[in-house]
Order: C-alpha cells, then structure tokens, then sequence
DNA sequence: GGACTGACAGGTTTCAATATCTGTCAGTCC
DNA sequence: GGACTGACAGATATTGAAACCTGTCAGTCC
C-alpha cells in the first residue's frame, strides 16, 4: 500500500494544503493528524517526520493563511497616496479581509481565535508584521509633512490598539452590527485628527 | 419545613444577594437556581415567583454588579478638574475596576463574558451608562474650551471604542502582559491630541 | 388567599466504559 | 539507506445511560 497523494512525494507544501484544507472542513476541535494522513493516502507517522507535533503543523498552517492577509496589504502599504489616506486605505481593507474571512472560512477563523489561548507566537507575529506596515506608512507621512508622529512605530502600534475593535478576532461577534461602520469613522476622525494636527506642546 | 433563610420573607434581593454568591462560588456554568433556592432554604419553584426564568435571574444579578463598577465611577465624572484631566482620570478608574474584577472574581467576570454571547440587553445597558458618563465629561470640556468636539456623544462613543482593548472583557487575557500601560500611554496620547487640538479644519 | 412546596415532563449535564488520537520507534520496502 | 509503515503506550475524545436541572402547577399550610 504505496500512493502518497497524487504523485509520489510528500512535501512540507502538500503535507499543508491537506491540513488546511482539514481545518477548513472538520474546524480546530476535530481535525486530526489522522485525517490529514487519510487525505493524502499515508500513515500518520509520516506526518511527524514533517512536522514535529500536532500544534507545529497547525501553527503551521495558520501563518501560511495569515501570510495570505498581510501579503495582498503591502500593495496598499506601497502605494502613492498622501500617507493619511493611505493609512485609512490600509485600515479599510484589513477590516474588509478579517470581515471577509470571519464569513467564509469560519473554521479556519475559529482555529485562529483559539490560537490567541494557546501558541501566541503566530499571532504575535501576524500582529508585528500589521504594525510594521502601519508603521512604514506613518513614517512615510512623518518624512512628507502630511503626518505628525514624534514615534512612527509607537503611533502606528496605537492606531493598530485603537482600532482594535474593527478588526481583531475577539471582536467578530460585533462585526454583525450595522453601527460598526459608523463607529469606525468617529475613531478614524480622532485618529486623523491627532496624526495630522498641527503639532507643538499643548498651550493653555 | 419551613425556613426562608434568616428572617422568613423571600425578598427579590435576598435572592440577589444569595445568587451572586452562588455565582460567584460555582462560576455560569455550574450555578444552578437549586442551589440558590438551597442556600436560602427553599424550594427553587420559589425562585420561580420572584423571577420568570434563570436568565432573568443571572441578567439581574448582573445588572447590580455592573451598576458597582459605574457607581463609583459617578464622582470622577462629577469633579472639578479640567475635562480632558477628568476624562483620563475616569479611563483609569475603569480600566483598574476592570482589572481588579478580573482578578479578584473572576467567576462572575466569566459570567459577564459569557453575557455579551446570550442576553445583550444587559450588557448593551452598562456600555450606554459609561459611554453616557463620557459624554457628560466631553460636553463639559467643549463648554469649557478645553475640548474640541463637534458632537459629544460621538466623540465619547469613540473615545469608548479607542479604548477597547483596555477596559472591554474581550481582552482580559491581554491584560496580564506589562506593555498594557504604555500601550494605553500611546492611545492616550492621540485621543488626547485629537480632543484638545487647535480646530479648524485641516490646511495643507 | 397568597406564599410556598414538591412532584413532574422534557431537556441538558455528568460519568464511566469504549474508541480514537498523539507521538514514538523498530522494522519494511524500494 | 532513507522514506514510509504499523503496532504500541499513554492521553484525549466520544457515547449512551443515569442523574440532575428547568420551568410548571395543583395542592398545602399558615
């Protein structure tokens, strides 16, 4: 009984795609390393020689579909708008992807949530790399005049903080709610105001 | 048999107070109205006349414990100090209430978790009663001068939502990481340069 | 006569026995 | 000889029967 997958060798690559797709159909409770195995026609112990245990693969898997957020962003991130715009531009799409993905793949967005509990060091990652774009983007501001920051990545991290509600995971439930975009437009006019005020120390 | 606990009326806030405890014993999920109608010694079809069903009963309870946190909160919201002084002050205090019912009841605070799923109702109540406060101390700046807003409501809804990951039970488990104050710090910053910003719309 | 009881139906939770899963490794097979 | 298998121990999940809970109501008891 000899038929790896389709054709004859098994990669890391192809190892990732069945266990996606798993997730995707069984969700984070009741994915095994056995299904996985079945889908690609092996025994689950040749799984193991990939991936050091369950929670690496699943890891894993999940930077690969977190990878596939940050990626299509950098688009944004390098574009030639005025760095304010631009920044609402970023902030708009990534709601507009979580929102998306919280739809369609609720397994998968299930398996990210229970991620926050377990293994934090995929999200953490995930997160650094989204304040690192808003960062690029305020710096690029902060270098044009158009933006007001004493700290590119200290503002960038508070925008990321501040928006929270927009477009972290445990805020999903409140996405449903039709008021969310109204109230993302009183956050974004405050945080407007306060990247693109004049600047100078408060005077009485 | 015939013991309503202590002194022989069954008060709607006896039953309060005895199935707080019993909540705050057994956590959401184990509390049952047999055990309140236990620990006052009476028969749980009791219960039943004071409050038409167990969720009614948890929803009261957590009405009171809410109605705690935005009590104390009244004097900070009625002092003397500058507003965007006053509005810091009560983002503190709510911020260190929460934290402090995280750690010191947390099977309670898991009830209040678990509300935002089933009952919003109660939930919805204690935001608006927060988000109301805001208000009063924003309204105040404006009249004052020493905050700039078009609308106070709004600007207290969003300085509410800024804030998010601060204060709203969602994040809870963030709240233990040390970054937390100087996270805060960083928000506090904007929302203060937006607040109290030399208006007039944006020149370039 | 009105607050309280206790037995009840239908639904949910618990518990322990059973099945499945994870991770390992000696052995097979090209 | 190195990728893969399959049997294994210990841990975890599933299952079905029994226990328990919710919500109701006819009846008891001051």
């Amino acid at each position: 009984m000899n038929d790896v997958a389709s054709d004859g060798i098994l990669t890391r690559e192809k190892i990732l795609e069945a266990a996606e797709e798993v997730l995707r159909r069984f969700g984070p409770s009741k994915a095994t390393v056995v299904d996985v195995a079945r889908a690609l026609g092996v025994s689950h112990g040749s799984v193991y020689r990939h991936f050091p245990s369950k929670a690496a693969l699943r890891d894993a898997v999940l930077e690969r579909w977190l990878h596939r957020i940050t990626e299509p962003l950098e688009e944004i991130v390098r574009g030639r708008q005025p760095a304010p715009e631009r920044l609402r531009l970023w902030l708009e799409q990534l709601m507009a992807v979580k929102r998306r993905r919280a739809l369609n793949e609720p397994e998968l967005f299930a398996t990210y949530i229970s991620l926050a509990g377990d293994a934090r060091e995929v999200t953490k990652a995930h997160v650094d790399a989204l304040i690192d774009q808003a960062t690029r983007i305020i710096a690029d501001g902060v270098k044009s005049g158009t933006i007001m920051a004493k700290d590119a990545g200290v503002a960038a991290r508070s925008v990321f903080d501040a928006t929270a509600r927009f477009h972290n995971p445990a805020h999903a439930g409140e996405w449903a709610d039709p008021a969310i975009d109204q109230a993302f437009e009183g956050v974004w006019a405050l945080l407007k105001a306060a990247l693109t005020a004049r600047s100078g120390p408060k005077r009485r």
